[in-house]
DNA sequence: ATGGTCGGTGGCCGA
């Protein structure tokens, strides 16, 4: 089974880049983050007519979660238990969506965007990973041979050299002590990035912002990941960065991550 | 030169 992420920032602005993408590339799942559109906003048709099932989750013009699949597409859950809300009174945003494909519990994730260090979405960012990491852990207390695929914008660089250059970067969000260790703790659950062994640095990618020329620069981050639980990440066989849909006119400010894994055994 | 671009939307907000 080939499974991807990729926060393609706008599913109606990106849709033939992510519909030929998904055409040429044989992708069996697609966890899609950032669609920015409501449910009945979101173009099915161009999905179905491809041979997959989509399942979406879209609460407002911001965020939004999808899972494409042409292997299946079971039991949805839309958030997790135990998922934080934002705003007063607290509420749920589109930011989790959960379902099995193939025997494989997929859940494409957005994690919040703490955009300052001394802003409250920081601390928005800081709960949603820190029930995240307790939730992947619950999943696997019950079940330690899951196969789970955690996939998606983590927003969070977890080492110095998924960064272009941490000077750059001082007191910034994305590469904080306190992030790091929120993302280090969903790794000590049981998870594994199944990505940075087959693609060692520096200067693999999976994002580069629009502002400030960061892609001609080669200023990227890798924020994007696919964690898999251990009984996943035995059947991974290859892993990769798609940098060529990150070119050109009309692409999102991030790259797809794919990743092969084997049947069952 | 400390900015530069893209989305959503509706006359700014979010990344």
């Amino acid at each position: 089974m080939r499974l991807a992420t990729w926060n393609v920032n706008s599913i109606r602005a990106r849709l033939e880049r992510v519909t030929s993408w998904l055409a040429r590339n044989d992708v069996d799942v697609l966890a899609v983050q950032e669609t920015k559109c409501r449910d009945r906003q979101f173009p099915r048709d161009a999905f179905t007519a491809l041979g997959y099932e989509v399942l979406h989750h879209g609460l407002s013009q911001w965020n939004g979660v999808a899972i494409v699949s042409r292997v299946g597409l079971e039991d949805p859950e839309r958030g997790f238990a135990g998922m934080p809300g934002w705003g007063e009174p607290r509420a749920p945003e589109a930011r989790a969506l959960g379902a099995t494909c193939d025997g494989v519990r997929v859940w494409s994730l957005y994690v919040p965007n703490g955009r300052d260090l001394a802003d409250p979405h920081m601390e928005y960012k800081m709960r949603w990973l820190r029930a995240l990491g307790s939730a992947a852990g619950s999943w696997l207390a019950e079940d330690p041979g899951a196969p789970i695929a955690l996939a998606g914008d983590w927003n969070v660089a977890p080492r110095d050299e998924d960064v272009w250059d941490m000077a750059d970067l001082e007191g910034m969000t994305h590469v904080s002590d306190r992030e790091r260790r929120a993302f280090d703790a969903v790794l000590d659950a049981g998870f594994h990035d199944v990505v940075r062994p087959r693609r060692p640095g520096p200067g693999v990618y999976t994002y580069w912002d629009h502002q400030r020329l960061r892609f001609p620069r080669g200023q990227g981050m890798r924020i994007d990941f696919v964690l898999a639980s251990t009984a996943l990440a035995e059947r991974v066989s290859s892993a990769s960065i798609d940098r060529s849909e990150r070119k050109g006119k009309g692409a999102s400010d991030h790259a797809p991550v794919v990743v092969d894994v084997d049947p069952a055994g």
